[in-house]
DNA sequence: GTGAAAGCGCTAACAG
DNA sequence: CTGTTAGCGCTTTCAC
């Protein structure tokens, strides 16, 4: 059984193959016989002939594939996985749309190794849960010219494209936690990034002790406990899910990060975002993919506004 | 600024391609002198490599690329998303640590396109949520002697290696429903395979009255009130908790499907599996990968015990 | 309208 | 111990 290939379609038709290229690439600056198209349109068909992307990739000088670089442990969270479930759909299925193949790769949070991005030739990246220090130390080594897009992580650099949501508009605005500050206890997400917490916390008008940042299900409780009285706000509806085994839910405000609201109990109240951040990033990350003017002008940091 | 190639590297070092390639790939069966293995080194090192996968995949026909294919709408439930979520993270990280890239694909249930596994040359593929009809009419197109694995779906095909949770031990023995068939009703996961669904249904003790599986909030909330007075058994975390807002929770019996049980309420009694799927489908794939015999022996479907 | 030829970056005989 | 050579499968310029 021979290998279906470029070469042995061209055979078979009796042509060359880069009029067999032409014909199955529909280039438009070449003129083909109207008949010999078909032949050879027919003999592929028959064939079951299908492009290797390798060699194509080796060409043209670009893989088709975005890498999404998800700084994680081994052994991540459930609420973690929980905020990433939907975010990977939903890049997946845009990128599809679009014709391009997604790599999923964790990345040591210490020690990211970035080759994949080289390696593969990747046309596009989406860093999520950069963590900052590491982030610039590491930008250097980015390949020029690929886009990348950062999830989730508040880069202190105006190179990249970052998109996270409205914290400010969620809390601030969507909640009384203005206005009574003193009725209120919040639980963060334990995001990677130290200065998107340091940005959520700034704009809290809360002592610290009433903030708690996750880190596991006992000091969660723990923290919970010194809280009676009080209502919480609560980031991650897998956390908030955690939390309601040790509070009531009535006293639960939710801003609903996973894209998984219906998780929760009915009793609490649900803060949800306009628009998901996989659907945003890859619009935008295709713009850029498109403009290959990699302008070297500051990027958008996009918010995505709560509903 | 010059890109950095083997060839690049061999003229700057004053050697040819070849010798850099047996240097950098250590090939054992060449010999090569200790001075000139380290001026290669040390040039590699400082024009910071990086060897182009797609120009290797060619010629050594193999991608170091595994496909998970995933059978799922654009806009999947979200409790699809998180019996998913778990596995897909088990499966990256297992893949990697034994130097393999993940590509995600999701397929369109009615009619799905496997070009990937040709166009990307995946040296091998995991199947989720395959549909017996389509997957029989489509297992013909994969290409010849790819290592297939199929996760939660029943085909009937000896010519695959499956995994798939050990339900029969689930329902029949952690449960009290063989000894107590009147007291329980029974929620299934909507998987896509019917074969598994119906193999499950088969196996419970239970009239079809009392059996629901998953279409949608609304109707599994009319199916629990005529299920008054009963308990519940329920797979999958997260159709248990919706299912605790019209139900409670202290009557259902949860099995965990999705690894993340800590989401349930403590009230409601949970069942876990001793092993996760990923890391299950992994091993066995790279068996597979490794025995490059490709026997036409009948394969194993796995089924993961309770605990 | 079509084809010859060069080359993308790498590997693997086979010589020397 | 090292280099020459011949591709892997595809695209693309340039000539016919």
């Amino acid at each position: 059984l021979k290998k279906v290939t470029l070469k042995e379609i061209a055979l078979q038709t009796g042509v060359s193959a880069a009029t067999v290229s032409y014909v199955l690439n529909n280039v438009t600056n070449q003129t083909i016989a109207e008949d010999t198209r078909a032949r050879i349109l027919d003999t592929a068909k028959a064939l079951g002939y299908v492009p290797n992307l390798a060699a194509r990739s080796l060409v043209k000088q670009q893989s088709g594939l975005i890498g999404l670089l998800i700084n994680q442990p081994a052994h991540a969270s459930h609420w973690r996985l929980l905020r990433h479930s939907d975010l990977i759909h939903d890049i997946e299925i845009e990128l599809n749309k679009h014709g391009y193949h997604l790599i999923i790769h964790s990345l040591d949070a210490t020690s990211p190794k970035l080759d994949i991005i080289a390696e593969r030739k990747l046309d596009g990246v989406i860093v999520v849960d950069a963590i900052g220090d590491h982030f610039h130390h590491i930008s250097q080594h980015f390949p020029h010219g690929v886009p990348v897009l950062i999830v989730d992580s508040l880069i202190n650099d105006p190179l990249f494209y970052q998109v996270m949501f409205d914290y400010e508009e969620a809390f601030l605005r969507k909640t009384p936690l203005k206005e009574h500050p003193n009725d209120y206890y919040v639980v963060l997400d334990d995001y990677n990034n130290q200065e998107l917490l340091a940005h959520i916390s700034n704009l809290l008008p809360l002592p610290d002790e009433h903030i708690y940042i996750m880190s596991s299900e006992l000091e969660l409780q723990k923290f919970l406990t010194k809280q009676q009285g009080r209502k919480g706000i609560i980031v991650n509806e897998g956390i908030a899910l955690l939390a309601a085994k040790y509070t009531s839910s009535e006293l639960l405000t939710v801003i609903c990060t996973t894209g998984m609201s219906e998780l929760l109990p009915p009793q609490a109240q649900a803060i949800l975002f306009k628009e998901s951040k996989g659907t945003v990033a890859v619009t935008q990350l295709l713009q850029l993919l498109a403009n290959s003017v990699s302008d070297i002008n500051h990027k958008q940091t996009i918010k995505i506004e709560a509903e």
